[in-house]
DNA sequence: CTAAATTAGTTAATATATTAATAATTAATA
DNA sequence: TATTAATTATTAATATATTAACTAATTTAG
């Protein structure tokens, strides 16, 4: 048992079990999935995005992020707008309601985010990064 | 973007984005999910074994074990059986079906395994294992 | 010993993941 | 330029994730 326990793939599942349960936690206080999240994040960060684009800076598939998108869209914080040079292309945009919301969830995200930082500790956090920025090139 | 983009649990999951398709890759060749799979290579390394427990060691939620088991056994791989001592408890059992895949299955698997770990490199990998069980730890 | 708290497995409701396929465009090429 | 190929978003089918609630069985506390 011991070996699949520790392979590679099992110890970042770990990882992400250990680390995000919180984070939802404070997403869930507004209203929003982590998934939902991902993709306001990144709107607030560059609003105004194809989909293909927020596709690959959340990580979230194409066919996943339609409902994502979708339901967003269905609460009212993002809206889909057409792209006239090419039809294929579907932009995303913050909402006012969409934009307004960063205030109240960045903080606290941004709040746990530096405990969780500080808890594993300067050192160690580097260490990991590096790791994994590795692993993201040649794995 | 940039801090988004590099944030620990972005990197977490980019990383099994990059680690597991492979994987998927095989599992599906032989019919299996990832959740199945990992289901069955708890099994072959320790047969009949309680839902709970089954649940800790492949990482999967109670609530998604269930629906997991419901098709290993409809496909005939596992059986279910009723504890006599703790009748809260179920036990999970491989069928001989079940039981013989892994001769199929864990060859490729393990070679694939053996692959990454040679592309990642020994030095690098133990550092980034060594990093992860430490986050596991005071995550 | 019994009522209350706990535990194992499950169901329910909703959201997301994965793989394959499709429709509508746009780009590429013979 | 008429087609073929590639691209963007989407749908479809199935499997899984997440949170909450619920059932049955077992413990625990009083």
């Amino acid at each position: 048992m011991n070996e699949f326990n520790n392979s590679l793939p099992m110890m970042l599942y770990r990882a992400l079990d250990v680390v995000m349960p919180e984070f939802r936690r404070i997403f869930l206080e507004h209203g929003l999935t982590e998934q939902q999240w991902r993709v306001l994040r990144v709107l607030w960060e560059d609003d105004e995005q194809p989909l293909l684009v927020l596709a690959a800076k959340t990580l979230i598939s194409s066919p996943s992020l339609v409902g994502v998108v979708d339901r967003l869209e269905r609460d009212g914080l993002v809206k889909r707008q057409k792209n006239q040079q090419d039809r294929r292309s579907v932009c995303v945009t913050l909402t006012p309601q969409g934009a307004k919301l960063e205030d109240e969830v960045s903080a606290k995200a941004e709040a746990a985010y530096q405990a969780l930082e500080k808890r594993v500790g300067r050192k160690e956090w580097q260490q990991l990064m590096t790791s994994l920025e590795k692993l993201a090139v040649n794995g």
